[in-house]
DNA sequence: GATGAATGAGTATTCATTCAT
DNA sequence: GATGAATGAATACTCATTCAT
């Protein structure tokens, strides 16, 4: 057998098929992003200017597409973690990141209902924890060793950080979407170590398999 | 209780009906708590013990439930902010309704989905945040005047400190129930007032007036 | 607990209810055996006159619908073969089963698929022949013991005898619905005891329980 | 390779073309026979290792390759059925016949579907029996000239008992894949000669011009 | 009033068929 | 000619809401 076609340049049909891909991952970004995950794949087709059907021959289900997007910003998310240990400040690095992690987060919906309650993606959201722990557990502890970050704080505690401020953006998204910058000043204040009649953080941080345990316990649900 | 809207005696159905809607909401409190807003009202209806007609002769459509369990949980709260009130020492008033709200807001998946996503809820809630305002205000206001909280704290921060808080507290339900403990700490700490080298907040707290339209604004509906 | 509203007759709601559950119940088995079990449910609801909501109010799905349906024939052939034990000539028993039993199943296309191609209800089916195998086993070992049927055929064999005949029934449904009664002579002539010159069957027949492992066998499909 | 659209002397493509064809054949029999007529034609195509489109390119649509695949078969009966003729003992030929046809259909879902649902294939199954009529036909008639073969039966008999016999033999096809020897050797003692006792056969047998009919009559399609 | 039966628009998904490359 | 990407009508099933009893 010889390859069929191959004289020049790419295959034709590639290119088109490719462009699709993109196309309907962007029009599923934008809807997801702005309607939450209950938004129809028709809705979705509708805006890449596509069929259904070809939403279908790129993904085998709405699942997928959800999580090719997921992938997608778990992506974004490391490469904002990996800047901030860049970074030569480490506590510029650290609160950098978190706001830069709030700003991918606030202003995605899909994003958001997936985190919070794993209507689709469960494995893909783990896999994406699992690459992102080394990266905030760096970034913790070298702030620490530079004795910038209180000592009893804990890298799972970043992941909680992160979804309170989520949480604090969306409420406020339409109305007042930067607030959440408050609430980050404020939650960055009380990271810095302990200052004079400061208590020691009482109950104990998650541990990194706890917080494996957090994903796979949130209920399953369409919200 | 004084007779709502008779001119009469006694009215029996009026006890029934009110019996009923109490079953309802209590019915539909267990159900969107630990199954989420998608429950069905069939769910909600057999969970109570009667029919779906009557859930629907007690609330005109399933928002109406929702907002009104939203109200309940408001009421709960404003009780919270009363006590706190009478609580003589000003910085323990504020932290022990922080914590007390939290207490009572953990750990409802229904009022997560409501606070991050509001598919429903829009009018009670905001009815219910009216009723809030003046005793977070006063809370707020008592305590900065003894110089025990930061002085750039207004009192709609308070509400999204506690909606963060409940966040992060229904987001470990399953886990570590009692982690938000940590966070809350966290904030309280970073409650007290600026230290040396504490930049002051950032953007500006919402109004009263945006905090309502934050009400509105929540995007609604399936569509 | 007192019975909430017995004081006459039946139910009310209960006699619509049961009402539309025999409506939809009639018009499925005219869809079905009409245009097989490919129908649309929503073909079942119109035909009845209900909205699909209803059909699916009360069989949970099509498989749930098409079994009832198979249940109700499974009950007809058992009473053709009770029917058939109770007629003193063993042979006119026998002969009788076969042309009534033919009778009923090649005038129903669903009929004909669910046993030929196991679309749904694979464990119904097998329920089902496992209550016909005893009264069959009863009618052919009552015709050998009189002598009047040959003494090689087995019970599973009436089977095959009966599927031969509904395949040649079904075949010519159109253009001669009759035909079959041809075979069913022909082969009720091979029953008879063995002539001169008849060679034994060659093959053994099959087992109750290979006749069993020929349901589990059918691969599954829509058709 | 060759010039592929040339007007001169050889045609290459043709041949090309012709292989594509028998590859697609010998694809689809293989997916129908085993997964039944549902099987899609992209699964056919991928069987046969070509694109949908060159599919389409040589049968109009999914009916034609259906029709086509049982032409072949028809084909394959009517060589059986010369074989049979050039045999010299006219009851042999006949029984011959039978069997070899039924060993060459049996374990053929897709064609048991064609005989007995027939959504497809109307038009060529029709071509196909016109083309075994008269080899049948001689076949009977030989053999009721040596008085070997019982008066009554008629042409369309012999298609109406090798449909019989498939039906019986793709139904066991996994679990004893030769029992429809068992029901040739029933039915092929019927044949034999009316013994005393014998009742003629009731109905008529159908008319060739109504076996044309049956196949025409076969219900179209899905709705 | 209460009940639960009926309704039907809405959702994810499949697959025969067309057509640009 | 061949390819496989695109299309969209069709299908099973769900659930908020209405309404007869």
């Amino acid at each position: 057998m010889v390859e069929p076609d191959r004289c020049d340049p790419v295959r034709p049909l590639r290119r088109d098929a490719e462009q699709n891909r993109q196309r309907i991952l962007r029009a599923a970004a934008e809807v997801f992003t702005t309607r939450g995950l209950q938004a129809t794949l028709d809705d979705v087709a509708r805006h890449a200017g596509v069929g259904v059907g070809t939403v279908y021959r790129r993904f085998p289900d709405k699942e997928s597409l959800v999580e090719a997007l997921f992938e997608e910003r778990i992506g974004q998310m490391a490469a904002i973690a990996d800047k901030a240990l860049a970074e030569p400040d480490s506590w510029t690095g650290l609160t950098g990141f978190l706001e830069q992690a709030c700003e991918l987060l606030s202003s995605d919906r899909g994003l958001r209902e997936i985190l919070m309650f794993a209507t689709y993606g469960r494995d893909r959201v783990q896999a994406g924890r699992t690459r992102m722990q080394p990266l905030v557990t760096a970034l913790v502890e070298r702030a620490q060793r530079d004795g910038k970050l209180r000592a009893d704080l804990r890298p799972t505690d970043m992941l909680f950080i992160e979804f309170m401020l989520t949480s604090a953006a969306s409420y406020a998204e339409q109305v007042s979407p930067q607030v959440w910058r408050r609430y980050l000043a404020l939650l960055t204040d009380a990271l810095r170590p302990a200052r004079d009649g400061t208590a020691p953080l009482p109950v104990p941080a998650l541990t990194p398999d706890e917080m494996a345990a957090v994903m796979r316990s949130i209920p399953h649900g369409r919200s």
